[in-house]
DNA sequence: CTCAAGTTGTTCGTATGCTAATAAAGATAC
DNA sequence: GTATCTTTATTAGCATACGAACAACTTGAG
């Protein structure tokens, strides 16, 4: 190691011109939330079955509860963007945990749901799930969690 | 609109078999954190000048402060992957953003510096980051964004 | 010095996540 | 009923994001 001039010491303030106020990076709210969503990507990415990534993870979930859905109100109930639903219903697809098969009543639509395996796969997720969250929040307290999560509400 | 049977009442239950604990999906801290900052992402692209990503416009903050940097250096500072950092950095260089020369004391380094145009830029970023974080907290009272950054900061 | 270990940067592959454009089908207004 | 608007799904393109493997280089132990 020759060079461990690192060290987060964040700190070279930073003045903008005329306001005076500093914008430190580590500061903001952004920057933080992609940060923390990393951390939790890579909790996940070890608890969760099956390597199902967490998109792949919320359609499942999904499912469970809707038990059929067309592709894009499917991604609406998930936060996905339409080409984003896409993506997951196919790889979900070919991995046989989830069917389509087109609606008969409107020609457009693509009905998804889940398959046999998925089905059986559905206590073991729910319990993954709770245990990811557990972890994610790890660091806070009960209270903390409350606060933290009716904040994050706030802001969704 | 025929089928409006959307409306979210994510509700069902969803009784995990033996603890009983229910798993709903919009109560998870990971999903929430996903949409949070799918609604950061919408508010950045309209602020950012130049179309700038979060990313390059991290990267570009973080250079500010640092003068020059090697390139694995300023993903680490800028959480981001070695592989991550370098789409980056050549996006940021093809639109001569940032410029990067041989470090001569180290041949396997590739030495990163911000260029004339982008340090002009600097007091512009500074100000619509400013902006930015103030209308991703803006559902929040001053205390509220105090305490939600306190509590997101332990989950980094 | 030499060898082992670590660092730096690159490339490949996979998966999000979004915009925009398109085509097919359904719903509505007139 | 026709024209218009909306919804559904697909496709292409761009930009993260990360793991894994690799070559070149540097460092440190002996």
């Amino acid at each position: 190691m020759k060079k461990t001039i690192e060290g987060n010491q964040h700190v070279s303030q930073q003045k903008t011109k005329k306001t005076g106020k500093p914008y430190i990076l580590e500061d903001q709210a952004g920057y933080m939330m992609r940060v923390a969503g990393q951390r939790h990507a890579t909790i996940f990415q070890s608890l969760a079955p099956l390597n199902l990534t967490p998109t792949q993870f919320s359609v499942l979930i999904k499912l469970f509860e809707l038990g059929e859905c067309s592709q894009n109100e499917l991604g609406r109930k998930t936060a996905m963007d339409v080409a984003t639903i896409k993506g997951v219903v196919d790889r979900l697809r070919s991995r046989d945990l989830v069917e389509a098969k087109s609606d008969p009543e409107d020609k457009r639509r693509s009905l998804i749901a889940p398959t046999d395996q998925a089905k059986s796969l559905k206590d073991t997720l729910h319990e993954a799930g709770h245990k990811i969250t557990e972890d994610t929040l790890g660091p806070l307290t009960a209270a903390e969690r409350r606060t933290f999560l009716a904040l994050l509400a706030k802001l969704s």
